[in-house]
DNA sequence: TCACATCCGGAACCGTGATTCAGGTTCCGG
DNA sequence: CCGGAACCTGAATCACGGTTCCGGATGTGA
């Protein structure tokens, strides 16, 4: 009954190469989803990864689930941002945690309509955004945004960034930057609430 | 040589029936892409106007083309709206533009995608940017925006609203009217562009 | 270095959905 | 009311791209 080492804690130490395609997949995903789109074959994939179509199948169930790999990275990032945000002590952590998301969503450009839309990652988005709750509670706290603006209205801007981001990918890839300039003068002026 | 009529004026005055179906595509088209999305397959839409998929053809080259059809005519909404609003000598215009923008987008959520991305449709487009610019110079001049705040931004304003609306379509379908009431407060605001 | 478990490549397989086509049907002018 | 052009239907055709599979290559432990 009780093995030696058979924890749940061993998957498996994946073969040193198969590691090194697992990374080498997840990059090129990342470049081609993010640059032509999610609708891109996985061969696209698996050629700029320099890989055949099959290896993709050994490392992920689908291509589906290589996307959902890609993007619960992408939300990682997203969180780690709103927790370094929230260290701030002084009620600037909202602002960074802006720039910060702007950042992130346009170095993934293709990806970004899975990252609120889809059903699936609920669970992820809620944390998030409960984070971005208390983001929001520091700053009003601190006086560095209004009462009157809450966390939907942040949320708003977020979804808003991320059309600006992929409509001025091509021409503007740093539009986004003035688009939150001005999101940050609407929420710090602010207004009420309907 | 010359014909009695043979101008290039009369391509083909349809028959009854098959204008009332074109129609009834068309409208289909634009319930179930907008309800569903554009990859939606084309016997959907044939289903919804209760006709068969080859009629689909006989009206439209291509499914593409049924598309183009309807972002055509989105366009034109936009551009009248645009007109609309110019005719307002007090400045004014261009915040009746952004609502009815949002307005005619909300409408039509699943073909927001195409009708500033795609690579065609550049000169209705480039049309509308025009007349924007007008409605920004208008603006300008009665002193209703501040000379920091050009064009540019305004578009970027849009592209966040297609964002908006994507994003929230389902939940909160009136999201989009904050969003551009937060958006007013930021172009009125101003900042000195980068 | 050997034998084996893992892994990889890429052609074959399959489902999906756009597009075409061979009839039947419906309008329209006379 | 007729003949024929214009239309419509929906099953067949085709292309595309995700997924599977098996022979061959490669890393690993002994």
């Amino acid at each position: 009954m009780s093995g030696p080492a058979a924890g749940a804690l061993t998957p498996k130490p994946l073969r040193q190469d198969a590691a090194r395609n697992r990374h080498l997949l997840l990059e090129a995903a990342r470049t081609v989803f993010g640059q032509d789109g999610l609708e891109t074959a996985v061969e696209d994939v698996a050629r700029t990864a320099g890989l055949g179509t099959g290896t993709i199948y050994r490392h992920f169930a689908s291509k589906a689930d290589l996307i959902t790999a890609l993007v619960e990275d992408l939300s990682d990032q997203v969180e780690i941002s709103a927790d370094t945000a929230l260290l701030k002590k002084d009620g600037s952590g909202l602002w960074d945690f802006l720039y910060a998301a702007g950042e992130i969503q346009a170095r993934n450009q293709g990806l970004l309509c899975r990252f609120w839309a889809g059903r699936a990652r609920a669970a992820q988005v809620a944390s998030i955004r409960a984070k971005i709750s208390r983001l929001v509670n520091a700053a009003h706290k601190h006086k560095t945004l209004p009462a009157s603006v809450g966390q939907p209205d942040v949320l708003l801007v977020l979804h808003g960034l991320r059309g600006v981001i992929e409509a001025n990918y091509e021409d503007r890839p740093d539009a986004w930057q003035r688009y939150l300039e001005l999101a940050t003068i609407a929420l710090k002026a602010g207004s009420k609430r309907k």
